[in-house]
RNA sequence: CGGGGUGUAGUGUAACGGUAGCACGAGUCCUUUGGGAGGAUUUAGUUCGGGUUCAAAUCCCGCCACCCCGACCA
């Protein structure tokens, strides 16, 4: 059967070739397509409208924060990203730099900004000096420029977009808010609206941003078993601010460098979504987030009918199901069967048949793309069941995910086992680790396995234990797997 | 950036150093439309740049891109 569709669809067979299957995904639902420059992609418009509307949810729970969106440039003076020692180190490997402009050698050469931590401090320093300034809390949304090596489509590109929050304020328990506050934010988007589970916690000091003082991310499972870091908020502690001069005036007249926090959400999410729920057939999206909620296939009886049929169509889509996304697929010259696979492949989560049976009868043939499910609706309850259909569609991925990601968390009581895991299924594995990144490192170049995080329930669940690696004292069990 | 591989029409493929072929797609017309319909007709290609040869898709060198595996990373 699988080889069938595998055939049909000219897929290939997601169990078998993941990294084949994500690649032709990705081109035949018309997401993405390769770029003349490598490692470059281009959002296709399919593709594009999905991150519009991770955006939209996104922006307005922002917004309700507080937080007011601005743009800042996208070259950075080279001697900015000097400023904080942690930083460069951490970007400079990867960093794309402009040393001609308009013709003429430049005197400073410019980053294409990697992040925007430095351009916007610097800015920052200008424009606050008083307590009645903070906090002040930025967020743009933008591209960004990373030299990545081995690019892949939406996890890894050279050039992707996201969104980063900064934040400035007067005390640090208010910045350590801002940054929980954001990783909330983060879990919900994932959990509501992508529909994928994750775990969150604190990165270890080699894994977490260069720069901050600590991090906090979302870590999900894709499907291969491997690990995506799917969004970050970094607490920074003072260290920006006092590279970049931030200093302001509190209530009693004295000077003091105030807190910062960073966090972000990027294109990445998409790669996300694509992994966690597509099957043979091609994409499957949430209805949150699909550009097209519902897709309506009339089907024609020959000349006479036909009329009627799109007309009755039109009206289901115009005035019934008006509060969606929905398309009605009026396309001549493309029988019902072909266009049923197209639709599959783009992963528009109901599909909705409408011919002569459905006319006759006054009902409209459902099909659930999560699971091919058929129902039959009468047209007087078609809205009410389609808002129950796609909420249940949408509760069902995300339940699927979240058992996936429970049932692939392993404990590994000790490095044997460890390693037993990580040549086998992967997943997350749950272990002690004396937090000495020589340890930490030896495990990643054994089994390629790296620490993700520790996890928010880690802390108190342990009691203290042996280093999965070196079995010295042990206080907190860590999360680990293969990162993308 | 290191190791391995691939590159022929929009896509997938075939051709011993000697006529670039097939399928799908796309365009037009007709018949069709309940799980990738049929006929007629048209269309289009050796990644790019060098070299060897009477002759290169085929052999050699290089560029670029893509895939897989590493190192680096959202």
């Amino acid at each position: 059967m699988a080889e069938k569709i595998f055939e049909k669809k000219q897929l290939a067979s997601k169990k078998e070739d993941f990294s084949g299957w994500y690649t032709d995904v990705i081109l035949k639902s018309g997401l993405a397509d390769y770029a003349p420059v490598k490692g470059c992609m281009v959002f296709k418009p399919y593709g594009y409208a999905i991150w519009e509307l991770i955006q939209k949810v996104l922006d307005e729970k922002i917004k309700a924060n507080g937080t007011k969106n601005a743009y800042f440039p996208v070259f950075i003076p080279e001697s900015f990203l000097d400023k904080e020692k942690e930083h460069i180190e951490g970007f400079s490997p990867e960093l794309a730099v402009v040393t001609i402009g308009g013709g003429k050698k430049l005197d400073e050469k410019l980053v294409v900004r990697p992040t925007s931590e430095t351009i916007m401090y610097s800015m920052f320093s200008k424009w606050i000096s008083s307590w009645r300034d903070l906090p002040l809390k930025i967020n743009q949304w933008c591209n960004v420029v990373r030299w990545e090596k081995r690019p892949r489509f939406f996890i890894r590109n050279i050039e992707f977009l996201w969104q980063e929050g900064h934040t400035v304020h007067s005390s640090e328990a208010e910045a350590k808010e801002q940054v929980n506050w954001a990783m909330k934010t983060y879990e919900e988007i994932y959990r509501s609206f992508l529909a994928i589970e994750g775990i969150t916690g604190q990165k270890s000091e080699s894994e977490k941003f260069p720069g901050a003082e600590s991090t906090l991310t979302l870590e999900s499972l894709m499907p291969s078993g491997m690990v995506l870091q799917s969004a970050t908020s970094h607490n920074l502690g003072q260290k920006f601010s006092k590279s970049f001069n931030i200093e302001f005036s509190d209530q009693e007249g004295k000077k003091s460098f105030p807190w910062q926090t960073s966090w972000g959400l990027s294109s990445r999410s998409i790669g996300a979504l694509i992994m966690a729920h597509g099957d043979d057939a091609g994409l499957v999206l949430p209805p949150a987030l699909a550009p097209i909620q519902i897709v309506i296939v009339p089907i024609f009886k020959g000349k006479e009918g036909d009329e009627a049929i799109i007309n009755k169509a039109k009206e289901i889509k115009e005035e019934i199901l008006k509060d969606y996304r929905v398309e009605l697929d009026l396309r001549e010259g493309y029988s019902a069967g072909w266009k049923f696979n197209e639709w599959e492949m783009k992963g528009v989560p109901l599909r909705i048949e409408f011919g002569p049976k459905e006319m006759e009868q006054n009902k409209a043939s459902l099909t659930k793309r999560n699971d091919g499910q058929k129902i039959s609706v009468g047209l007087g309850d078609l809205k009410e069941q389609t808002a129950k259909i796609l909420d249940k569609i949408q509760e069902e991925l995300f339940q699927k995910n979240k058992k996936y990601l429970l049932e692939n968390i392993r404990e590994a009581a000790d490095y044997d086992d460890f390693k037993k895991i990580m040549s086998g299924p992967k997943g997350f594995i749950k272990a002690y680790w004396c937090e000495d990144p020589v340890c930490e490192r030896k495990i990643k170049e054994e089994t390629k396995a790296t620490t993700r995080c520790l996890p928010e329930s880690g802390a108190q669940e342990a009691e203290a234990g042996k280093c999965v690696y070196c079995g010295k004292p042990a206080k907190n069990k860590w999360l680990f797997g293969q990162a993308y």
